[in-house]
RNA sequence: AGACCCGUAGCUCAGUUUUGGUUAGAGCGUCGCAUUGACAUUGCGAAGGUCGAUGGUUCGAGUCCAUUCGGGUCUACCA
């Protein structure tokens, strides 16, 4: 036996490839089903601290009910991840000096699925090294043949029932990736820009108005002013016209109540084609431009916006041909000195507003009239709030359902084609009279709509997340009916952070009812989103991430550093992440192991909304695992030292104690997991194996054994304490899955079992209801034994000596005769010569009231009667105070009035406890004056 | 502008809803003591909190209500 502490990089590797070798985690065909689907992580991707997290959680739960007997389905899989992968193709495209439209469609779509088999196992790897108990039998990827049908045969149906359609619209337009992004994408940032004033002449007059403008390169497309109708300032422009600085041309001034008067100048240019709001005034007013280039207002029919940007926002259309090919800022900044030229531009001033960015390109977006494909978000939306509304989907913690109904209830509909080239092309072909038919495959359209000519095949793809919204029936076979469908969907529970509420959850609830007719899941868990020690988000830029794997493995600090400043977008803070991430693992970071990593997960997993990951957790977890291991070697040396046998053994009462403890914590644990409170099941294992099983149980164990006199006796005391140490490592398993199993099946081979499998599968054999009084009991004698170690803590002088103990006979007689059938153990741990139970008391001796009686130390010639009276008297106060307080409450009229009889009842009992006491205290004190 | 979350021991957090009711808990850290048989990744013991503030409801408030201060998130945004 040797003495290294617990080792896990010995063993987590081995049993997770044995488990999965075995099938253990495939499903069954139980018709009681318990099944979740993997948020679908980015297919190259790494594992970040929120999988981790997510991760540690979802396994937790399959594996406990697995273990409980249900049919478990743990669906896995990755996603395309649309955009963030092209980018990242593309941007290697670019270091070898290539660019996308370079190589052509078919070649990128080439190189992004090379890029997927460089890089696409990494975290599916990472996601085992968790030991995630996923079925990998039927892992699926949104780009897999039988997904794609699934995402086509979904666009479809919807395309028919007129639930898509096609509509050219302003669109959140990013000009870098020079794609569409839907509202979810868009990231408003706070930010001081600038506003100019810019005088408008009015026609054929020499008087000006003055409009304010935080964008003014887009007056090139303006195609009105706008003033409130009840502002009598400009009532008699209305119906004028205006002529637009720089491009002599007349535009008109309407009125319209969205103007308010009081912001601003009061007249605002309005540009339909590159404003949202813009846009909608134009169409009320019909906006639209005669050939001669003079813009009208008329029938909402009329409306026709004009734009002036192109796909990369450079200038084009009605705009002055000077302007044209210039890039939006370059011909904002020609504009303004044009303006200064002419005495058009009135000031320029500092303005406190926000402007949007794409969440990936971290450019500014520019709203642009485009071609799109739409989702009519409102009418799916409805049966899926009602859904929430129901209680047919619940949300954990419940307060979420608010955020879920405030974006619901207004939904504007949902943008899905995106101009990328990684996804799922659009099936859609397009006549030669330009009408779309959707279909499978350009002949299935042909086919079906009986075509003759040319077709064209749409170029765009689906937004990610429309594929990803089918996510929990797609990937069970969907649009066919199987078994394994009816068997597993709904889902039971889904796992996520909020911050994916209405990207996924909400659309995932949408598709789903419209589709199956059926919910996606009963339940929504909702976790806290990792954070630093200081509450910091976790991010590249701030440099402060952390890798689970190198939680589990260790790493250096070079290799940290590395990791932390590779690729960065902002280089100007390489030095101050060095500095930090030197300040904060000046030794890189230990190794702790995966059941430690989780561990620390479960019992930070409290229902707030943000979790502070403080490193300084994981390493008592890592304590705790330790802890575990080495009870185990206890238990093993017993076992060899004692030649055990396994065989039909009697009762003990530590191990009725223990085993009453396991029950209780047992129950209290399925509880907890069904209200997704890991932290309080983790806490409660925790200190039911450190503090019952270690700190007591064994001990009693130990000193049991060492006095027991006769083989069968020792071999039953052996028998009980491996029963309870299974039942242990059962109750741990879904926290800690490879420690347990390892000591389980170590156990098995050491006390002789007939081999009894993995506890994967095994679920909760050991754990029994047992001996309550017998836990009451014991629990007495641990009451005595610590007021022994607390005497012996403030006595100095006593503290290794062999004590003789006197109870008083206030004690009840059952726990009397147990410490007199136990005397032997219990004088082993708390180091006492006999045990006597007597109201006679010695002269010289210190005494403790415990509940009702009193333990008596003699101690001839070891005390200080001084002292000791003057512990007493201090405990006296403290009693006398305790009874003041009761007192003023039970003499309140009010109180005994009011209160609940039990309440009332309580106190009372409580005032003749400390009554008694009292009483005890002071015969004490009168015993030691002269 | 609206919605939401957080504030409890030096630090990181439970406890606050359904149900207001003893002396408000844990881990880490701190202090004192312990040393060869499971474990120093250990054991035993201790100290440490007017629960952000104010007011109210109540016999009774960390918990309910109102106001307020501080920190944070999301949604929607006006030129």
């Amino acid at each position: 036996m040797d003495k290294k502490p617990y080792d896990p990089s010995d063993i987590e590797q081995k049993l997770y490839k044995a488990w999965e070798d075995s099938g253990l985690f495939a499903p069954g065909d139980n018709p009681e089903a318990y099944s979740l689907a993997i948020p679908p992580p980015n297919v190259t991707g790494t594992l970040h601290m929120g999988h981790g997290f997510q991760n540690a959680i979802m396994d937790c739960l399959i594996r406990y009910y697995r273990m409980s007997g249900k049919n478990t389905l743990w669906q896995v899989g990755t996603d395309h991840a649309g955009i963030a992968t092209e980018m990242v193709v593309e941007r290697r495209l670019n270091a070898e000096g290539k660019t996308k439209s370079d190589i052509g469609r078919e070649a990128f779509e080439e190189e992004v699925w090379n890029w997927k088999k460089v890089s696409g196992n990494k975290i599916t790897s990472q996601l085992r090294r968790l030991g995630s108990s996923l079925d990998w039998s039927s892992e699926r990827f949104t780009l897999d043949e039988e997904y794609q049908h699934a995402v086509l045969s979904a666009f479809i149906q919807l395309f028919e029932e007129g639930l898509i359609y096609q509509g050219k619209r302003l669109v959140n337009w990013d000009p870098v990736l020079e794609t569409s992004l839907s509202d979810l994408e868009v990231v408003n940032k706070d930010l001081t820009i600038k506003i100019w004033e810019i005088k408008y002449q009015l026609e054929a007059t020499d008087k000006f108005v003055t409009v304010a403008t935080t964008r003014p390169e887009t007056l090139l497309g303006d195609m009105a002013l706008a003033v409130n109708p009840s502002d009598k300032r400009f009532s008699h422009l209305i119906g004028k016209k205006a002529s637009l600085p720089l491009c002599n041309r007349l535009i008109p001034i309407v009125a319209d109540s969205y103007v308010d008067p009081e912001f601003g100048t009061g007249v605002v240019k309005i540009t339909p084609g590159h404003d949202f709001n813009d846009y909608d005034l134009g169409k009320r007013h019909g906006l639209h431009m005669d050939e001669d280039f003079q813009c009208h207002s008329g029938a909402e029919d009329d409306f026709v916006p004009i734009s002036i940007f192109n796909k990369t926002v450079a200038i084009i259309g009605v705009a002055p041909k000077k302007f044209h090919g210039m890039d939006r800022f370059e011909a904002r900044k020609v504009i303004l000195e044009d303006l200064k030229k002419e005495k058009l531009l009135m000031s320029e001033k500092e303005y406190e507003s926000t402007l949007p960015y794409g969440d990936r390109s971290d450019q500014i977006l520019e709203p642009l009239l485009t071609d799109q494909w739409y989702v009519d978000a409102k009418t799916l939306a409805k049966p899926a709030i009602d859904a929430v509304k129901s209680g047919e989907i619940q949300f954990v913690p419940a307060n979420w359902e608010k955020t879920y109904f405030q974006w619901m209830d207004n939904i504007q509909d949902w943008c899905i084609s995106r101009q990328l080239w990684w996804g799922h092309r659009i099936p859609i072909w397009y006549d030669e009279s330009n009408k779309p038919h959707a279909g499978f495959s350009e002949k299935d359209v042909r086919e079906k709509h009986n075509l003759k000519g040319k077709l064209r095949q749409e170029e765009d793809v689906l937004d990610t997340w429309f594929s990803s919204s089918l996510w929990t029936f797609a990937t069970m076979g969907w649009p066919e009916k199987n078994e394994k469908l009816s068997l597993f969907h709904p889902t039971t529970t889904l796992v996520t952070g909020f911050d994916i509420i209405f990207f996924w959850v909400a659309r995932m609830i949408m598709m789903t009812k419209h589709f199956m007719k059926e919910v996606p899941f009963k339940e929504v868990y909702i976790t806290g989103l990792i954070k630093d020690e200081n509450g910091q988000k976790m991010s590249k830029s701030k440099g402060n991430i952390l890798d689970p794997i190198d939680l589990i493995d260790g790493v250096s600090l070079e290799e940290l550093l590395a990791k932390r400043t590779e690729g960065m977008m902002q280089p100007q803070l390489k030095e101050k992440i060095i500095q930090q991430t030197k300040n904060q693992f000046p030794e890189g970071i230990e190794s702790y192991g995966t059941d430690a990593l989780r561990y620390t997960f479960y019992s930070l997993a409290s229902p707030g909304r943000d979790i502070n990951f403080d490193i300084g957790r994981i390493k008592g977890y890592r304590n705790f695992c330790n802890k575990i291991w080495n009870a185990f070697r206890f238990i093993e040396m017993q076992i060899t030292n004692h030649s055990y046998q396994s065989s039909e053994g009697s009762k003990d009462i530590f191990s009725d104690w223990m085993a009453s403890k396991i029950y209780q914590t047992a129950k209290n644990c399925q509880t907890h997991i069904k209200q997704y409170r890991f932290d309080l099941a983790s806490a409660e294992i925790y200190e039911l194996v450190w503090s019952n099983f270690c700190d007591w149980y064994i001990e009693f164990c130990k000193v049991a054994i060492q006095k027991s006199d006769n083989a069968g006796q020792t071999n039953s005391l052996i028998k009980n304490l491996i029963t309870n140490f299974y039942s242990i490592l059962e109750l741990l398993h879904p926290f800690m899955p490879f420690i347990t199993e390892e000591l389980s099946s170590k156990l098995a081979d050491l006390s002789k079992l007939e081999k009894s499998g993995y506890l994967v599968e095994n679920g909760f054999n050991h754990t029994k209801a047992s001996n309550q009084s017998n836990e009451i009991q014991l629990d007495k004698i641990i009451n005595i034994i610590s007021a022994l170690r607390v005497i012996r803590a403030e006595n100095q002088n006593i503290k290794n000596e062999t004590l003789n103990l006197i109870i008083s006979n206030d004690l009840n007689s059952d726990t009397q005769s147990i410490i007199s059938e136990n005397e032997g153990v219990i004088s082993g741990i708390a180091k006492l010569g006999k045990i006597e139970f007597s109201d006679q008391v010695p002269a010289e001796s210190i005494e403790k009231t415990m509940d009702g009686y009193k333990i008596i130390i003699p101690l001839e010639g070891l005390i200080d009667p001084e002292e000791e009276i003057a512990r007493l008297q201090k405990e006296l106060a403290d009693v006398e105070n305790d009874i003041k307080i009761i007192n003023a409450k039970l003499a309140n009229k009010q109180f005994v009035d009011k209160a609940p009889a039990e309440v009332v009842k309580k106190e009372k009992v409580k005032i003749s406890d400390a009554e008694s006491k009292k009483t005890m205290l002071e015969k004490s004190i009168a015993k030691l004056q002269p």
